[in-house]
DNA sequence: TGGCTATTTGGCATTATAGCCAAATATACG
DNA sequence: CGTATATTTGGCTATAATGCCAAATAGCCA
């Protein structure tokens, strides 16, 4: 991999790295539905609300929500609804995996 | 997040931190073309071999590819076609934040 | 202003990941 | 069997991610 190359491949791994995580691929499939505000994804969420804030932070950095604030409250929306062929795809890989181990009973 | 729903947002999620890594990212891309063998993946990466057989099998752990041996060679191929979504959705990510920084200017 | 709610930030301990070297394993072939 | 090639594994250090607490910031309203 050359230096071009490789700045590609890490461009591309540092967004899917944002939703390599529990919480934050919750909260974006949360966030295809509607916007919803931080206290509102804490709720959901059940961690600390500055773990929830932190979590945000990083799906914002790397442009997967965007957020618009109302008075004191900051409501996250998904950016780019394509995000969520990831849950589709890495339940087919799920799947897949399952089928596999079943065939082993056959 | 109860714990039924945490273990499924969990499960979905270690198949996409399998790919949430440049030199994963590239070697999925390759492997979507056709198997190649780890000594040729390697060339490719240009990381030392120990490092690409580890990458190699978090992404076999994840059932995102499968192994079939020749001889000495191990031949790597992709198991999940649809994670090839995963590069156009970050592509299309990119391309949607390079746009918003272009707005500003405008 | 002062108090209230919502959110973010700094800091820190814990845990996980990355990548290299050395060594082990597997397979072919003389 | 002994050697060579291909690959994996163990171990180690450096680096990054996670999640909580305490504190700071922002906006509303009396």
């Amino acid at each position: 991999m050359n230096k071009k190359v490789k700045a590609k491949y890490q461009a591309r791994a540092n967004i899917i790295k944002a939703l390599a995580h529990p919480t934050r691929l919750f909260i974006a499939n949360k966030l295809a539905e509607k916007a919803f505000c931080v206290c509102e994804l804490t709720k959901m969420v059940g961690d600390d609300i500055t773990t929830v804030s932190k979590h945000l932070s990083v799906l914002k950095n790397a442009g997967i929500v965007a957020v618009e604030k109302k008075g004191t409250q900051v409501f996250y929306h998904l950016k780019v609804p394509c995000i969520m062929g990831f849950l589709s795809c890495a339940e087919e890989t799920i799947k897949s995996a399952l089928k596999e181990q079943n065939q082993l009973f056959n």
